[in-house]
DNA sequence: GCAAGGTC
């Protein structure tokens, strides 16, 4: 028999259909296992949910006020099996007692490289002679699943050892300092409470409360600047100068001459606006916290939902180019039965051509609807949640329909005037061609055209004014911004970095409203305090740094327990820093902690 | 009870 392995349900499903044409649904332990005929030989695909060890320290050390969290440095964690994955492990026990090869199917990243070689741990403990390959595709389709079947190879144990590695230094730094800050404050907190750290959570939170302080030490200051209505050919144009003027008197001065002027430049180009391109996970959360009003979380779990549902592709995606082997125009044909039918049809008949991204994560498809459905369809699935998987999934169409769709044409318009000591300007456009717009109404934009005038023309001037303003702080970080700046920093994957908001969320060091991240009291305190102690705890590139120390075992040969020690000792010295703060750090968090004991027990 | 990474 041939055990199949891989890393969810969809794959081993889709494997089974591919390689075997028709099969047959079995369960294990409660774990559903598809059976074929791959060729004359018996196979089997079991689709396990990702990891099936994790990291762990002894029971011993895991008695936070017995152990000095230092002590934590000079141990490793140990490899455990999960206590939620059991049911996966003895199903893959009982298969692969009776297989005389297995192919590791998982996904084509480090990730399903690591859950490989834990698989295969696993495999070998019960079966000591059978076979094991790996297999890599980077699309489950037909073709690339047949192809990746035809070439197995070999574990790649580089990858093993960086994702391994990663799982260490995150558990110890995040052990360490977690139980380090709880521990000081201990008798402040409520029950159950503990304040964390981490190496994607606290960088998060860091960005949040550097902007808000940004906002709150902000000193607006005043500036002038010139605005006139003016005549050319007879059209009124409000316009104004590009110049922030520092005093009232000075603008003013400037102001009175301004009579009569020349057109200077008068500019009507044809612009294109192209159309977005393929939806990967991020983007997906950055659209829908700012276009459909639902967080980041939320977004994720619906997608996820629409996924299991089969209306959409798999949710967690850092590719923004459609593979060569997706069928654009059967995904069409299919979305007819939509409610965008109109819009299909005639995409269908004008031919399309997709927008194309830069990135491929090698392991999955952009994000693309796989199930035409109507709006009551929908609302009738997901029941309570109709209001989110609607739009969410019409979201979604409607992002794939623009990716095939043609550019928004608009004409920019510019007019310049001349009046001898000052020039004035006024830009304004007009809509050619809505293109993709009409499918994509969130990136449409308003027309506000200027007249038709020309280089020469006379201009005189009818009202002129100084305006006074005022410098504004930034906003407040938004949802949208924040995980644009998640992305540039690399902190976190394209599945977790809703996961380190919402953790930051949970822990009560900010809040999410209207799509804006406001930092809590408590969090906003922790976060001064590491910046004031240990910046190098919080600051964004944390994140980054680790990442790349890690591939260094990949590309360089590093030795990961070599790595793994030298962070630890790095991390060492910023935990004495801390240390020896003890007692300042204590009294900053006592203020906020305190002030919400007495909110709790009703006393001021 | 700590993290971040898979996945449900």
């Amino acid at each position: 028999m041939i055990l199949i392995v891989a890393e969810k349900r969809s794959v081993a499903q889709a494997i089974a259909r591919y390689l075997g044409g028709t099969y047959k649904v079995e369960k294990i332990y409660g774990v559903s296992a598809y059976r074929f005929l791959y060729g004359n030989r018996e196979a089997v695909a079991l689709g396990l949910s990702g990891h099936i060890m994790d990291y762990d320290f002894t029971a011993r050390q895991n008695v936070w006020s017995w152990l000095p969290p230092e002590e934590l440095f000079k141990t490793s964690p140990i490899l455990v099996l999960r206590e939620e994955a059991i049911k996966y492990v003895r199903a893959l026990r009982s298969l692969a007692r009776k297989a005389e090869e297995v192919y590791l199917a998982l996904d084509a990243d480090s990730e399903g490289e690591a859950i490989s070689y834990e698989v295969a741990l696993v495999v070998r403990l019960v079966n000591k002679n059978v076979k094991i390959y790996r297999v890599r595709f980077n699309a489950v389709t037909y073709k690339d699943i047949k192809i990746a079947f035809q070439n197995p190879t070999k574990l790649d144990l580089k990858q093993v050892e960086k994702v391994f590695s990663r799982m260490q230094i995150d558990l110890t730094l995040g052990a360490v300092f977690t139980r380090f800050l709880t521990l000081t404050v201990r008798d402040l907190l409520e029950k159950g409470q503990f304040l964390s750290y981490g190496p994607c959570q606290t960088p998060v939170l860091g960005i949040v409360v550097t902007r808000e302080l940004q906002r709150r030490n902000f000193k607006p200051e005043k500036y002038y600047v010139i605005k006139a209505v003016v005549e050319i050919r007879g059209y009124k144009i409000e316009m104004s100068a590009d110049v922030r003027f520092k005093t009232r008197k000075e603008a003013e001065a400037v102001a009175t001459t301004i009579k009569r002027g020349v057109v200077k430049a008068a500019i009507y180009r044809p612009h294109y606006i192209q159309p977005p391109e393929p939806l990967e996970t991020v983007e997906l959360e950055r659209r829908a916290s700012r276009w459909l009003g639902i967080n980041s979380k939320k977004t994720l779990d619906i997608a996820e939902e629409l996924y299991r549902a089969g209306y959409i592709s798999y949710p967690r995606t850092e590719t923004t180019i459609y593979p060569p082997t997706l069928n654009l125009r059967e995904i069409l044909q299919e979305l007819i039965r939509g409610e965008h039918s109109r819009y299909v049809e005639e995409l269908l008949l004008r031919g399309f051509r997709p927008t194309r991204g830069d990135s491929d994560d090698g392991a999955h498809p952009p994000i693309y609807p796989t199930k035409g459905a109507t709006k009551s369809e929908i609302y009738k699935t997901f029941g309570k949640i109709g209001d989110n998987a609607w739009a969410i999934y019409d979201f979604v169409v409607r992002h794939f329909l623009a990716t095939l769709s043609p550019p928004a044409q608009v004409e920019k318009q510019k007019i310049v005037v001349d009046f001898g000591k000052i020039q004035l300007e006024v830009e304004g456009q007009r809509t050619i061609d809505e293109g993709y717009w009409r499918i994509y109404p969130w990136e449409r934009q308003s027309d506000r055209p200027l007249p038709r005038v020309y280089v020469g023309d006379e201009v005189h001037a009818i009202k002129v004014e100084v305006v006074e303003r005022e410098t504004e702080p930034p906003p407040p970080m938004s949802e949208s911004e924040l995980l644009a700046l998640m992305k540039k920093y690399g902190i976190g994957t394209d599945a977790t970095m809703q996961d380190h908001i919402y953790t930051n969320i949970k822990r009560g060091y900010m809040k999410l409203q209207k799509g804006k991240c406001i930092p809590t009291k408590l969090g906003e305190t922790l976060a001064i305090t590491l910046f004031q102690y240990t910046p190098e705890l919080i600051e964004p590139t944390v994140r980054a740094r680790i990442e790349r120390a890690i591939q260094g075992i990949v590309k360089n040969g590093i030795s990961p327990n070599r790595l793994i020690q030298e962070i630890k000792s790095e991390f060492e010295k910023y935990y004495n820093d801390l240390k020896k703060h003890r007692d300042e750090i204590r009294r900053a968090l006592e203020t906020v902690l305190n002030s919400k004991a007495r909110e709790r027990s009703g006393t001021y």
